[in-house]
RNA sequence: GCGGGUGUGGUGUAGUCUGGUAUCACUUAAGCUUGCCAAGCUUAUAACUCGGGUUCAAAUCCCGGCACCCGCACCA
């Protein structure tokens, strides 16, 4: 049977305990997969990687919110209508089906329920009330009375959910960005293509605010001449960041820095260059609320050029729905530099006379008058309420003009949103670090991974097993990692073997202790992508992986 | 979801047509050995995807479920 290098990647991943798939005692899931003990660091690896770019370099704000999210939620945000599938009942046996099961052409689907030639698969019945049904995975939160929820389809709209809180801890000043790493759930029609697509996945998404007049980020000027991998469907090309942004190649500067920030990650976690870019998607293919979106692809030998990353330019769409839908007041506020006065007239109700009048109707009224709007001269001044015109005697009310300060104007932020989907990711650096080479006449296989990725650090091994030596390893071993350097003692077989499992799972170095060590203090520091030794004091070791990169 | 293919220890496999208590290698573990790149020897652990049927007897034949792979569709 050929195996490709998904096939090794996937064997060593299980075999090693990087992924495998869930439940597999049961049969097995479609979609669900498992990190075990070396793939659950790797993915804290790259998570950490993300935080250190967004928290440190771009300081962001890191927040958690519920997988769990309410149905009014996702109803505002388009996910209820969007994530859907149409599906029809049968009239007598009250069973459903999926549309695109039962006819070819969806779009003849009313057609088809007219002309009643329809009928049930099981009954034979005529099937009626085509709707659509939703993709994403529902629940209810409570017992008894319950409110409908769903699990998450993306972290970003707990995001959105909290901006005016978020918008307040950030002191009221744009731009600045929230981060959540967290699962994301679709419940995928075909989930075939392992890790690339999963029904329960890992993401990191960061939602950064800018005020639509200035898209333009702080740090760019820092990294103006670096360049980026870019693909515009036709060719591959690069350009720096600067020039992208000034031939309009790419729209704003921000979009351009996340890219760079999400180029600068990937290859730092290991990402082949040679297999990444940045893909513009055509007009025809932007998300309705998106202004202009790249996509990094990441180069898989099974799958082609892979959908890693998006980097959209999501504009108002998202808050504008919330604001929408909720009534909650999340206008961002653009400060004049002093705030505007602005005179109008307003009428002034004398409660003292209004009140007796009016009774228990005063207040309402009352509050429709502070809202007009005074334009010109008033004569007889008639209130609509509950289906009746109250008349407000002249003797009832002053016209009084006012000043008001504005501070500013209101606005809704632009997102732009770069979202990360961390199992496709961990997916193709293993793929891409996959290594195989002829050694002796036998294959052998190492993962290049980078140092900062690596789940463990150094093997620390005596060379053979003799009590001198182990008790050396054994109290090196368990200095290592009290500095938090991870480590894997192994004393077992021969040297060469405990270098290859190492390799195998990319450990990038290996520390052995031998006799001359009883004398000299040090020890052999084996590295792994070259193979050469060198000696070092034993003290020196920590600061030695304090100091890799 | 449709059509086709596949499913055997931890991993990769032989055996399936032609039914009779499952082959080999690596790995793992214990021991001997071992002085820097998967050495050797001994021993041990360990598998027929699940359910039903046919049969004296099923990894093998039949039916169904599940998973994976390829194509289509779907999704982005």
């Amino acid at each position: 049977m050929p195996q490709d290098v998904y096939d090794k990647v996937i064997m060593l991943a299980k075999r090693r305990g990087f992924i495998y798939p869930s439940f597999e005692i049961y049969g097995g899931v479609a979609g669900l997969y498992d990190y075990g003990p070396l793939g659950s660091q790797l993915k804290n690896n790259l998570e950490n990687l993300w935080r250190y770019f967004y928290i440190y370099k771009d300081s962001c704000l890191e927040i958690n919110t519920p997988t769990i999210t309410l149905y009014d939620v996702l109803e505002a945000s388009g996910h209820v209508d969007e994530f859907t599938d149409l599906t029809v009942d049968c009239e007598d046996c009250k069973l459903s089906f999926k549309v695109e099961d039962i006819i070819e052409d969806e779009s003849s689907i009313q057609q088809a329920i007219k002309d009643e030639t329809l009928i049930c698969p099981t009954c034979g019945g005529k099937l009626i009330n085509p709707h659509p049904v939703n993709l994403m995975f529902a629940t209810k939160i409570g017992i008894g009375k319950t409110r409908d929820a769903f699990l998450r389809p993306e972290t970003a709209q707990g995001i959105f959910t909290g901006f005016h809180l978020l918008y307040r801890y950030a002191r009221e000043k744009l731009p600045f960005g929230v981060i959540q790493l967290g699962k994301g759930y679709r419940n995928e029609v075909s989930p075939r293509q392992g890790p690339i697509r999963m029904r329960e996945f890992s993401m990191a998404e960061a939602e950064v605010f800018f005020d639509p007049n200035n898209k333009s980020h702080k740090n760019f000027s820092e990294v103006k001449d670096h360049i980026l991998y870019l693909y515009d469907n036709e060719s591959e090309f690069q350009l720096t960041m600067e020039d992208a942004v000034s031939k309009g190649v790419i729209n704003n500067q921000a979009l351009s820095y996340y890219m760079y920030l999400t180029q600068t990650i990937l290859i730092q976690g290991g990402v082949d260059p040679k297999k990444f870019r940045f893909r513009k998607h055509a007009d025809d293919e932007l998300a309705h609320y998106a202004e202009e979106c790249w996509d990094a692809e990441l180069f898989s030998e099974r799958f082609g050029w892979v959908e890693c990353v998006g980097i959209a330019d999501r504009s108002a769409y998202d808050i504008n729905a919330h604001i929408e839908a909720s009534k909650t007041d999340m206008y961002a506020m653009r400060r004049y530099e002093s705030p505007k006065i602005v005179k109008h007239k307003k009428i002034v109700p004398k409660m003292n006379i209004l009140g007796p009048k009016l009774k228990d109707k005063a207040g309402d009224i009352k509050a429709i008058i502070d809202e007009m709007e005074v334009t010109g001269q008033i004569e007889n001044l008639t209130i609509p309420f509950e289906g009746e015109e109250y008349l407000i005697p002249k003797d009832a009310y002053d016209v009084v003009e006012v000043e008001e300060k504005e501070a500013g104007e209101k606005f809704i932020p632009h997102v732009i949103e770069p979202s990360y989907g961390i199992d496709r990711i961990l997916y193709c650096i293993l793929e891409h670090n996959y290594k195989e080479i002829e050694k002796e006449n036998e294959s052998y296989h190492l993962l290049s991974l980078p140092y900062q990725m690596a789940p463990i650090k150094t093997g620390v091994f005596p060379l053979i097993k003799d009590e001198s030596l182990t008790c050396i390893s054994e109290k090196i071993d368990k200095t290592l990692r009290e500095h938090g350097i991870s480590t894997s003692y192994d004393e077992t077989g021969t040297i060469g073997r405990r270098y290859a499992r190492m390799d195998e799972i990319g450990t990038p170095f290996c520390i052995t202790v031998d006799h001359d060590t009883l004398d000299d203090k040090k020890v052999t520091m084996r590295n792994r992508d070259t193979r050469e030794q060198e000696r070092i004091d034993i003290d020196a070791l920590p600061d030695f992986f304090k100091k890799q990169k």
